[in-house]
DNA sequence: GGTCTGACAGCGT
DNA sequence: CACGCTGCCAGAC
């Protein structure tokens, strides 16, 4: 059965845990495209399942917040709210609470 | 059908 | 350390 990458995406999504965080490329090799973290951003930017996706727990490569469609800021708070500390605008130690699908 | 866009990543300056 | 350019891919037009 064909799942399109979004679908993919949302699957994987439901899968973070609270308090935890990943990444667009991590999002997307899980999502078996490697290469297309910029599509995650698109389908995140558009997505109509808000309450089955947290895409708040979604930052980028680097350790930063990235982008919200409801506004950065909205993210950052979201992301406190669940334990999670950002300094500048970047999550302190996301290495130790990035969840990478791995098992 | 092709073309443009984008909530990025990686590397260079 | 901060900013800029390039590359990549599914979705929207």
């Amino acid at each position: 059965m064909m799942v399109s990458f979004q679908e993919k995406i949302y699957l994987l999504l439901g899968q973070i845990p609270n308090g935890r965080v990943s990444t667009y490329k991590i999002l997307a090799k899980a999502a078996g495209r490697p290469r297309a973290w910029r599509v995650v951003g698109g389908i995140l930017n558009k997505n109509k399942n808000l309450v089955k996706t947290p895409c708040h727990r979604i930052i980028k490569s680097d350790g930063s917040v990235g982008g919200y469609a409801r506004g950065a800021r909205k993210k950052e708070n979201l992301l406190t709210k669940e334990g999670i500390k950002i300094k500048s605008g970047k999550v302190i130690d996301f290495t130790k609470i990035l969840y990478k699908f791995y098992k």
